[in-house]
DNA sequence: TTTTCCAGTTAGGTTTATCTAACTTCCATT
DNA sequence: AATGGAAGTTAGATAAACCTAACTGGAAAA
């Protein structure tokens, strides 16, 4: 058993991963639509986003809207790919959607490219 | 996407996992065996064992050593079951080892029983 | 017997990510 | 023009889980 890793950024995936899925949803996205979608405070939103600006993740408009930087869009694009295809198979196992989605949104963060690579191969094969 | 539910005793489950294992490798159970184990401190580990305690999962003799409660041994074999089997299921599908291992060891919080139940039915179904 | 070492504890500090309260700004309505 | 509401920010608090430094207490070694 190995204690090292733990869990770096899964806070900031999070914020990233929603905002580009409410960006699909509505077109744009500003902080108040994500402490909603989150049901975080708008204090907490605005101090992460403030954080993701300064990592590079993200830009904030004149206008208060939301947009991903390349990098930004890359990290969310990769978590949520993780999370949809986590979800997809939960399900397809026979899980309940709505706890398949719960449990993929904290298994997305925890798993290797490694492991990833492999389920997604598995599940190649499986359906064949 | 649901962001409620936050591994709110991954910790905990994480220590008294540790405490099974280490009680079946060593025999007994200290807190410095559990320092060693997990690269930890050796007060995070005493604070650690003092919460254990407090929550009723493991109970600490004269001589220093943990013996796990009926409650924390249930929790701790739960995980550990969890930890084993996704371990080796991940290593059938070709992920190395040690990979494996540590993305279990993260994992292992993150699944509701549901999933874990419908992951060990297909497992079985597989190796038909 | 004295010293040294090891296990454990206590005190205090750090980081992360949340919160509430209270403020600013701006826009829209009256 | 004044008021009210919505979005965002700032300040300060909190909780969890780790850390280091420094202490205690007992057993083994000198």
């Amino acid at each position: 058993m190995n204690h090292l890793k733990h869990r770096s950024n899964e806070s900031i995936e999070d914020y990233l991963e929603t905002i580009l899925s409410l960006q699909k949803k509505l077109g744009q996205v500003r902080s108040i639509d994500i402490a909603n979608e989150m049901n975080f405070s708008k204090p907490s939103v605005s101090v992460a986003m403030k954080n993701l600006r300064e990592k590079g993740f993200i830009t904030i408009d004149d206008a208060g809207h939301i947009h991903l930087t390349e990098s930004g869009k890359k990290q969310a694009e990769d978590v949520l790919e993780k999370h949809t295809i986590l979800t997809d198979w939960l399900v397809s196992l026979g899980v309940d959607k709505e706890i398949a989605s719960e449990d993929a949104c904290r298994m997305e963060h925890d798993m290797s490219e490694e492991t990833f690579t492999a389920l997604k191969e598995h599940i190649l094969n499986s359906e064949k």
